[in-house]
DNA sequence: CCTTACGTTAACGTTAACGTCAATCTATTC
DNA sequence: GAATAGATTGACGTTAACGTTAACGTAAGG
């Protein structure tokens, strides 16, 4: 084992984003918009498996076309101290507002594959038209 | 009936706008990308339905995070010509592309919102333990 | 010791998707 | 007919999310 005394491997900033086939610099914005806090080895950043999760759940907000801010609210909603029944209140409306326009945006998803559907079927169609009338033509 | 002899309503640049809650600039630069092409009468825009349409599913686009050219390239995807079939394959090829983010889109949804039903039940679990002190507290 | 690879910060450049504002036109209303 | 409401084009401003470049440090290898 390379690292410290855990099983965990870690990894260099250009490991990582060659991993995920991101940038060094998108990973050093990530950090700077407060996406990510990898360790230091001096001045070198130091990723561990836990900063992997985090990266895994940022680029899975990005395909859901969530801005960065949006990203780290969701993270500060997941991380926000329970103990103030003011705050849990206003975390649990917030919690219901995400999932409404994740089901929104789940029912304009099926509704995008009917339609490519839709079209599919005419292309398929289409193209054996074609091909039947290339037949003709050749015989 | 206000218009020509369909029965079909006619709508201002304003009235659209309103209707959707966005801005007249907005409905200017979806033009200006060749998204929508109202009619004119004079210089004014003129929106019908099928362009009210076209507006609902770029907006559906815009709320799955496409950008607008990726909105446009959808639209010629399906306008597209079918006589040739190369072209019929390509489009074939695209489609399927299409699809398959569509689809992983699908699966962030659902694992986003397991994530969210799991931070929800905590939530409300704290709320609970919380609200049980107080009580003690005041008796 | 020199090169090469990889890292650092800082700063400026770029693109998309609008917002904002100015100058002007047109239709309606008091 | 003067004012008001909404429309037009054109141009410049703004923000987010990076890309790119400069100037420099550091560890490994030949």
């Amino acid at each position: 084992m390379n690292d410290s005394d855990t099983g965990e491997r870690n990894f260099s900033i250009g490991e990582l984003a060659g991993e995920f086939g991101i940038t060094s610099r998108t990973l050093r914005l990530y950090e700077e918009e407060g996406l990510l806090d990898p360790q230091r080895d001096g001045t070198r950043r130091i990723y561990n498996e836990r900063n992997r999760v985090r990266l895994r759940l940022i680029l899975r907000g990005k395909r859901l076309g969530w801005s960065l801010s949006e990203i780290r609210e969701s993270f500060d909603l997941y991380d926000s101290s329970h103990d103030e029944s003011a705050q849990l209140e206003s975390m649990l409306g917030k919690l219901e507002q995400r999932r409404e326009t994740l089901i929104t945006q789940r029912s304009d998803i099926d509704s995008a594959l009917q339609d490519l559907e839709r079209v599919e079927t005419n292309a398929r169609r289409a193209l054996r038209e074609v091909q039947a009338g290339n037949k003709r033509r050749r015989a």
